[in-house]
This record gives structure tokens, sequence and C-alpha cells, in this order.
DNA sequence: GTCTATAATTTGATAGAC
DNA sequence: GTCTATCAAATTATAGAC
């Protein structure tokens, strides 16, 4: 899927929003502000907001696993690429002080366009699933526990950090994932 | 602090909505027309929404300490006292299917009146500071630490799980949490 | 405490010109 | 692709009667 200047501003302006936010905080009016242009213009990129909501959760998704493979090297270990896919959620949370997109999402699923939550769900699904092959490999007694546990305190850490302004608690949760007690037998 | 019949049946309905799909998604039109009355009545209570925000949230983390006191026993052991707090996350997912209300509006802290967002705040404050004397009586060698994963782990988890309709995931938090590698110096 | 009436604003959305 | 014009609906909120 490739999106053209406008969608693509479109899209940003909106991502931004809608991680600080919520979906529902997110208007056509504001987002043509920023743009400098008027909020019927958006329809003809997003019909529906419904529309806008999926193509930014399905640009999110793929930006995601795009960023992975590319901070990925060949020769790196289980645990080095656990450590890659820990980076990215902090450097989202560090450098731009932003929640992850699917985690605000996820918190109000209930109440969002089903085309919408359903991409939300895929993006948890494939995370789990690319954690679950690495703690595999590492020999985890049980990668499919130890991914949707490492998953949750991503998501987790990323909402209490923010809110209490104290990335401590990100660090806390990245440095339990990376550490040898987190995949180690019970 | 106790509230009218009305105005907790108010409470009542905001907070079921607001843990499905946020604090823009509550309108006092949908409440009032749950409640058979209108919805300019609600301002009585309520005048402003971010008002009904602060009560409820405020609400929220009383009955939840109150519940933890009323299930904790005498005798009980730290572990025991854990066992007890994790099950309260426990109930109010499966038995209710509902999110935490401060992971929702963690989720969306920065869009929220900021008196909303400090309440939301002081509840995980509040249950980092118990959870490090738990793990303190435990003799984990990093209470803090240990805390802010734990509440990472149920926030994070509760969302994946409701989103992915997987209880698994919270499960899978919840065993790590009582389990000895958890808290088991690395 | 609840009502009627009303206001001001915001919001998602459409039709049709350029 | 963007504009003007317009709309219907929703939302928070207030004033004042009962």
């Amino acid at each position: 899927m490739s999106y053209s200047d406008s969608a693509s501003q479109i899209l940003d302006i909106a991502e931004v929003r809608m991680r600080q936010a919520g979906y529902n905080a997110v208007s056509y009016r504001d987002i043509a502000a920023q743009m400098g242009i008027k909020s019927a213009s958006l329809h003809y990129h997003f019909p529906k907001k419904e529309d806008l909501g999926v193509a930014l959760v399905q640009r999110y998704a793929a930006a995601f696993q795009d960023r992975l493979l590319k901070d990925l090297s060949d020769g790196d270990t289980p645990r080095e690429r656990l450590s890659t896919f820990v980076n990215l959620y902090e450097t989202a949370l560090l450098d731009h002080q932003l929640i992850c997109l699917c985690a605000v999402l996820g918190a109000e699923a209930q109440g969002l366009p089903r085309r919408v939550s359903r991409e939300v769900q895929i993006f948890f699904t494939q995370n789990i699933e690319w954690l679950t092959s690495v703690f595999d490999e590492m020999s985890v007694s049980n990668p499919d526990r130890a991914a949707k546990t490492a998953l949750s305190l991503l998501e987790g850490s990323m909402i209490i950090s923010a809110v209490n302004a104290d990335n401590s608690v990100f660090k806390a949760a990245a440095d339990l994932i990376l550490s040898r007690g987190f995949y180690r037998n019970d």
C-alpha cells in the first residue's frame, strides 16, 4: 500500500494525535487546519473516518515490520533480535514521547469500528508470533507464554510511563524482557 | 466521598462505557437515555464532564482499595496478598469483560483534562507503592522494579486479551507475576 | 432533582464547481 | 485535489420553571 503526499501527511498528523488522545480525539477539521486546507478535502483521500483509521493502523503495522527488518542484521543472535524489537518501542517512547498506536486503540477497542479493531488485533497477533519464534530459538520452555508477557510488558509500561512521566517504568519492563530470569524455566 | 443514588447510577453507566470505549465516547445524552431522564439533569450532579471524569477515577480507585482490603485476610503471606491483588484485575476481565479504567484513560491521557489524568497517575502510583511493599516483604532484590513490571503486565495484558479475545494473554501475565522466577534475583 | 427550551460548537459527511 | 456551500446530527452546557 502506497499513499500520495497529501494522504501521507494526513496520516502523519492523525497518527500523532491518535497516539496522544485516542480515536475519537482525531477530527477532520483539526487535521485540515494543520495542513492549511479544508476538511472537506480530506474526504477525497479517506471518504469515511473508518477508512482513515484502518489505513492508519495498516501503515503503522507495516512501518513497524519494515523498521524491524532494517534494524536486524544477518548474524544477529536471537537475544540481539529481541533487543532490537524492544528498541523499537523504546525509541517511540523516549525520542518521540508517543505510546504505541495499538496500545491506545486497543484500550478503546470496543468503541471502534470493527474494521479498525481487527487491524489492531492483527498487529498484536503478529507481534506475538514474531516474539514466539525468537523465544523458541532461545530454547525458552514456553515461548508462547514468554511472547505474550513480553508484549504485555511493553504495551503496559508505555502507558504507565507516559501517564506518570516516569520512564523508569518502561526501562524496568525492557530490562526484564532482556534478562535471563525472564525466559528461564520456572 | 459518597454519592446519591442518581449520581451513583450516572457513574455506573459512565464507567462501563468509558472502560469499553474511552473518555470521549461517553456522552451525557447516552447516560441520560439509559437512565430514562434528560441530559440536562446530569449537570446538576456533575456540572462539567471533567467533574464526572474526576469523580469516576476517584471512585474507581477508592473501590479498588476497599475491595483489596476486604479480600485480604490477617494471616496472609506476602505471596497471598500478591495473589489477591492480581485477582482483582482478573475478576474485572474475566467476569465483567472490562479493562481497568486507568489503563483506558492512561492510553489517552494526553487528551484528557489535567485533573482527570492526575487522578489516573495517582492510581498507578498507589498501586506501584502497594506492590513495592509486598515485594519488599518477599525479599525481592529490587521491589520497585518488580512492582513496576507487575503493574505493566496486568494493564498491558488486559488490553491485549480484550482486543484478541484471548484470555491466555492475561493468564500468562498473572502466572508470571506469581511465579518464583519473576521475583528471583537476576 | 428533573424538566423544557435553547444555545454554541464540533463533527462527519455530501454535492458540485474549479 | 482542493474549494465553497451546506447539512444533519451530536455534544457540552446554561437559564429558569416545576
